[in-house]
DNA sequence: GTGAAAGCGCTAACAT
DNA sequence: ATGTTAGCGCTTTCAC
């Protein structure tokens, strides 16, 4: 296909090594006229560099693994972008399989990307810890990003939930609600607990008792919130404010609200967890606990990288901590509000927007 | 790091060739016994090929180079996840680079790309025609999917956006309405342009006069969609339905209607296009022409495999069909409406829902 | 049907 | 500061 660097050196009379130390960005000592004819001469024929051969002298790709169960899932994009963003800052790449919560797929896409080879492997939102005899005699660090299972892990980077959750009690506490309800999630799931965990820690510290009767669980979706709501609602001494562990239970509790005939937020303020797109567009839009999506995936790449490039020791779990979006839905004053935009990408299409018409 | 072929070649007692011929999957002629024994041997030994060495070698990479302007975009997840479908499915990966709508990242994104090397390119939603020069000598089958800028170009897969426009009035026209409001999107882009001129080609189809009036125009965001449905509503004769050239224009649209005392689809019937995740969960239900993201992206890969080991030829634009979404807010009968799943991954997620508790 | 030899493009030892 | 030599792991001639 291309030019090598034996083009180059035959080029400018110098030997294969020399412009090698030269083009590889090594600092080894060069005479500075030699430097410059090189990078003279590697620019005129068009040279670049072949990875894969450098890769296989140096047994240092450049490319770390990153497994998602599917790359559609909400929260995996930002997480893959925090990723990459990092791995691009040190001249990395972000080799990308989806596995589709299935172990055969995993199992083989675990053995590809060690074949190819990467330096490294990611693992994104994963709901179980991968066996250890994977990864096999291959010593590549590895990395959790977002784990789903309970048993804390060394090297996996988590959304602090437990203190997540606290923080959305202490501000429906100072807009003066004392009978907060709670739409859990699955008791089986991890997240789920912790968050429970949360809210009864800020509760007690804010003398709040925690009555059974205000404690309904969802199932993760919209339908479940809205169920999970009536029935908090139909209770002697309904919640004034609810707390629901995730934005699509959110959105369902709203519409039960609103269907009941109450208003949200003046009858019951609502705040959601997990600061979906959707949030910010719906009626009323919904305050909610960003999950730290973008973050965690970039403090986890840039761990692997220290253990790649330093090789670093494996370090406890990393917690990140979200941050409380307000916007209508529980109630606080239009001051206090987060200025934002309707899509992450809004300023950039906007430039798109403002640009001649083509074609 | 690991077992090469050469430790297993040594296992067997056979030559480094023969082991080679065996464990590469190559075609030729082999003694069955001889084959057993090389695939034992690699079994027992633990051999993972490296790809790094046999690209080296072979001068393909089994690898094709994305290039996205942000993973985050809402389209690019599903597109990419046809495209990696595809392209696992031959024993290919992808690499995805963002580059944020920046000339100069785009510029070092393909360099390093073609550095790597890979086999082919993956334009993905795409602003400009990436200049041909970039690619230089480098004779690297290209694609484009979902390009934005209006000239038609070869090797492009496109949503068919003229059709489909035509068949969301079509579905109008066939629930009684004659006096149909656009929302266009911004003038300057093509895909805008396009979906006006498909609005334009079925109402003339239908002999509905077409209003300068019943036209308004939008910058894609849920606040032009309000304002401009407001706009449409304050003239003589008002349109029984609107339809908006993106979701979040249908939203504010939505709104505007309601904020009106009206109703949605009792009063203004209103379809939205391109079937964005909120559009299953807000109230009313969007009734919205999916764009054919995952297909698109098959599509895409399944060509750019096609050239890259066939060499065929290059392609003509090739346009994929949407999928008319009928939910609430068109009025159409309840039982000609889709079942669907709130997420895509619903059942997936049901799956583990169902899981034992884990920790 | 199998083996010997060469080489893909690059970098690391070791000279000088 | 530069050059010589060797070799990463693999596939592909070409012999036999």
């Amino acid at each position: 296909m291309g030019v090598t660097m034996q083009d180059v050196a035959r080029a400018t009379g110098l030997s294969l090594p020399t412009v090698s130390r030269v083009l590889s960005g090594s600092n080894y000592p060069i005479a500075a006229d030699t430097r410059q004819r090189v990078q003279a001469a590697a620019e005129s024929l068009g040279y670049r560099p072949n990875l894969a051969a450098r890769g296989l002298r140096t047994k240092r790709t450049s490319t770390v693994g990153i497994i998602v169960d599917d790359i559609m899932s909400a929260f995996v994009p930002p997480i893959v972008r925090g990723i990459q963003d990092r791995l691009a800052a040190a001249d990395y790449s972000g080799l990308i399989v989806n596995v589709d919560w299935n172990p055969d797929l995993e199992r083989t896409a675990i053995a590809d990307l060690l074949s190819r080879p990467v330096d490294g492997l990611l693992f994104v939102e994963y709901s179980h810890r991968a066996p250890d005899e994977l990864l096999g005699n291959a010593e590549k660090p590895c990395f959790f990003v977002h784990r789903l299972f309970g048993t804390p892990i060394r090297n996996s980077v988590v959304p602090d939930d437990f203190r997540c959750s606290e923080r959305v009690v202490d501000h429906l506490v100072s807009l003066g609600h004392r009978r907060i309800g709670l739409i859990s999630g699955p008791a089986n799931w991890h997240s789920a607990r912790t968050r429970n965990e949360g809210f009864f820690s800020a509760s007690n510290r804010h003398g709040l008792a925690i009555d059974p009767a205000r404690i309904a669980y969802g199932d993760w979706e919209t339908k479940s919130g809205y169920d999970a709501a009536l029935h908090l609602l139909n209770t002697a001494a309904p919640p004034t404010a609810i707390f629901a562990a995730n934005d699509l239970m959110a959105l369902g509790a709203i519409y039960a609200v609103q269907d009941a005939g109450l208003s949200v937020p003046n009858d019951v303020a609502i705040v959601g967890y997990d600061n979906r797109d959707f949030a910010a567009i719906v009626r009323p839009a919904i305050t909610t606990m960003s999950m730290p999506v973008y973050e965690m995936g970039r403090v986890a790449a840039d761990l692997l990288l220290a253990q790649i490039d330093e090789r670093s020791p494996a370090v406890d779990e990393v917690r990140i901590q979200g941050e409380l979006m307000i916007r209508e839905s529980c109630g606080a004053p239009p001051t206090a509000r987060c200025t934002e935009r309707t899509e992450s990408v809004t300023t950039l299409r906007r430039l798109l927007l403002n640009r001649e018409p083509d074609n």
